[in-house]
DNA sequence: TAGTGGTCTAGACCACAGT
DNA sequence: CTGTGGTCTAGACCACTAC
């Protein structure tokens, strides 16, 4: 009563091995080919018919279970979450969401500037008050139509961020060309009434409900790289993820 | 140049030994002892002050950096992040969160029923259209002051769901008290304008801002146990999280 | 009782960062 | 070059589930 599991590893490629395997199991229930509800082979025997030993199949797994994929009961066995699994959120901005979802993005930038820190924004970035960074202000559009606007703050330096550059790529993928690693975000999700600027930049009424984002981004040497303050039209934006419990 | 952990395991608990290191090392952080920014000793040497294997030395690190605390980079080391870390969205409902926040959460019960259930929800609960399910209805205030209404659907049977006992636990509680165990949720967050009826119940103004949440929960069978539509004063809620680029 | 995942050990080799 | 985390192995014992 277990779905078999049609995976090949290639022990040439730079990709670990638990990962290939995730990812092809990822993709079999993607396809239909493991169904909601079906379980795994167990470890052991998965191991096994991969020619992996146990731990690195456990790696596999857990991998998928993380990401909300597949459920595991002692005792019982690994099995398929049922019903369609939205992905964990993940440090991906706005703009790389939308362009895999075929929704066109583009961006108008509004302005790029050097400013002096504010307090709050200080605090953010960790930067002592008076410290210059760069503000950036943009609006964010899906097929022609305003999503949102993002309002972003980072140490100078970092990356080229000219208007060209950023309406043609993502920040995060300016930061991550400019050999910045995103490691750690913290991020809060709220909601307020738009401002009389935001409903006109947004073609809302005045004090239409908006979803807000704040969020400050961390590199792999735990320093603040990026604030950001946005705000998006909730019938065209929401914000999806998967809960855990480890 | 890196900071001492003070750690001490007991072999005899049954609490697992990298649980134990990591809730030592998180309390450490909290505590201001672990400052942002320093630098842990390598997985090598931790272990081996704490009589631990090397794997089990990664285990409890690893938790740490999926929570969002720590930050590790090949070649480097692993650094605690700087800021005041939020805490990933766990799997606990708002009852829960308000208690342990001292925000002295009360409910009321606006209703209870068994009803069929309706397109959308039999498609989140995945269940045929026209079965039972229990349908709830609940006001949350914290503080006195009305913070939220949350609606749930649940299959019948799974807990005794009395007002009374809604009234003095949260709903996450009273279905782990019955055996349930939570195990992945899928959620959506975005906003709305309040309807006539929640202004009234929040004491907002029609077409106020109102923050929504979404979600199926599923236990660790991978079922469905839990439906939940909830709408959310923003003034008074927003949803903080920790996203991890792994 | 049999089968499952959960935890733990003691090694090994590699890739990458900083010197 | 040295030091770090990343990956991988081949076992072991335990706790929980279901029958």
């Amino acid at each position: 009563m277990t779905s078999p599991v049609h995976v090949v590893v290639d022990r040439r490629s730079p990709v670990p091995l638990y990962f290939q395997v995730a990812q092809q199991i990822e993709v079999m229930i993607d396809r239909g080919e493991l169904l909601p509800g079906s379980r795994l082979e167990n470890e052991i025997v998965l191991a096994d018919q991969l020619g992996l030993s146990r731990p690195t199949m456990r790696q596999a797994i857990q991998y998928l279970v993380d990401k909300g994929l597949l459920v595991r009961k002692r005792g019982v066995g690994t099995q398929v979450v049922h019903g369609q699994v939205k992905r964990t959120v993940e440090l991906s901005s706005l703009f790389d969401d939308l362009r895999r979802a075929n929704q066109h993005p583009t961006t108008e930038v509004i302005s790029v500037a050097v400013v002096p820190v504010t307090d709050d924004v200080a605090v953010a970035l960790h930067r002592p008050p008076g410290t210059e960074v760069v503000r950036l202000e943009r609006l964010r559009r899906a097929n022609d139509e305003p999503l949102a606007i993002l309002q972003n703050w980072l140490p100078t330096g970092l990356a080229e961020l000219t208007p060209e550059r950023l309406e043609a790529h993502g920040l995060y993928e300016l930061l991550r060309a400019a050999g910045v690693t995103l490691r750690v975000a913290a991020q809060r999700i709220g909601a307020r009434a738009a401002t009389h600027r935001e409903a006109t930049l947004l073609t809302e009424r005045r004090g239409a409900p908006l979803l807000t984002m704040t969020r400050t981004t961390y590199d792999d040497s735990g320093r603040a790289v990026e604030h950001g303050s946005h705000v998006y039209r909730p019938a065209l934006y929401s914000f999806e993820m998967a809960l855990i419990e480890r």
